[in-house]
DNA sequence: AGCCTTCTTGACCGCGTGGTCAAGTGTTGT
DNA sequence: ACAACACTTGACCACGCGGTCAAGAAGGCT
């Protein structure tokens, strides 16, 4: 879109962003109208077409915002860590607590991952999250506490538990997301069996 | 719906699922029309609302055969088999050579999970998918196979590795998929540090 | 042959959708 | 005071959607 807004203007599409993700969330992205939207913060449809161009780029600019964030809490997590298996770690805890904090956006990851014009944009970011823990892998590869398995596969093995874990947690949520987290390290580093 | 189905009603009625379930895929349930799908195999309207009371049905129908159809698989696959861990690794096997031959379900299972009306259906079918790893990982904890931690954790860990290397999979495609069945048996069982 | 049932047709309906726009209201800087 | 700009309104539009139905064709019994 580009437009000079006012502190104003980023508040009302700030609002718009958050509104929309929390129906999207819980009523589908199709599923829900552009008159939901507006009507459920109370403002005519106009409103909704000064600060987007489309649905479709509401949609777009809520998963970028969302992967942004995202990337930064995983960043500052593991810092300066020289340990790989640590930062490993790290990320994973990381990653749970702040999907504890942006429940909803589970389920629109989810979807955004099925439909074609998404798809692309989803795939960057897991790709993204990806090349980070191969670069994990292989120092710990390197210096000999990993072993020496394609890494790729390996960091697959490791967002796949941690997205399944957080998935169970946000259903059931019987213990706290900490526990999980715990979980999902031990299950990553040492499987099933155990050391 | 419940009508009585001669041989060729039944053969254009799994017709219309599969054409209905490949545009699905492809497109995404909501933007995948009616219209489109009956002009896709070249009949009339009246020929799928005589088959289907709504599209929402149709999509029931192809994930309850989906289910079905994965569950037997896996059944098959670990027939008799004694040790537990043996008949973990058998499940992963038959699930991802399952999701091989149907690489088009995969999407369909994302979205149904994201949508409050199809979201109960395979919450259903994941529970029927953990309890079953549930039994094993148990088994192989009381014959000290397993560590004992959270068997419902352990088992979604498992699941989480199985579909997201499944996915990559399907996505990449680089290597075959026995391969990738190994790589996630030794994940599963031995995590990133191995034995 | 006749008849009942299964199957097929496609025009039609009401509705809600995403998106537009001419007109108007606040707000801010000069 | 005035102009320039940021924002808001809501009736309106064309369109395509899921779903209906009266009419008929095709099969298969007896």
């Amino acid at each position: 879109m580009e437009r000079r807004l006012t502190a104003r203007g980023k508040e009302r599409r700030q609002q718009l962003m958050d509104f929309a993700a929390a129906r999207f969330a819980a009523n589908g992205y199709h599923p829900t109208s552009v008159a939901e939207i507006v009507q459920g913060i109370g403002v005519g449809k106009g409103v909704f077409y000064w600060y987007f161009d489309s649905k479709e780029e509401l949609f777009r600019e809520i998963l970028k915002e969302a992967h942004t964030s995202m990337r930064r809490a995983q960043r500052v997590s593991y810092g300066e860590e020289p340990d790989p298996v640590r930062r490993i770690e790290l990320g994973i805890r990381a990653s749970l607590r702040w999907l504890d904090e942006h429940r909803h956006m589970l389920p629109l990851f989810q979807f955004a991952a099925t439909e074609e014009q998404f798809a692309p944009a989803m795939r960057r970011g897991q790709e993204v999250a990806v090349a980070d823990v191969v670069r994990h892998i292989k120092d710990g590869i390197v210096d000999g506490t990993i072993r020496d398995v394609d890494p790729e596969v390996l960091a697959n093995g490791v967002l796949g538990v941690t997205n399944q874990l957080s998935r169970m947690y946000l259903r059931e949520r019987r213990s706290n997301i900490d526990e999980i987290a715990d979980a999902a390290v031990a299950f990553c580093l040492d499987g099933l069996r155990g050391p």
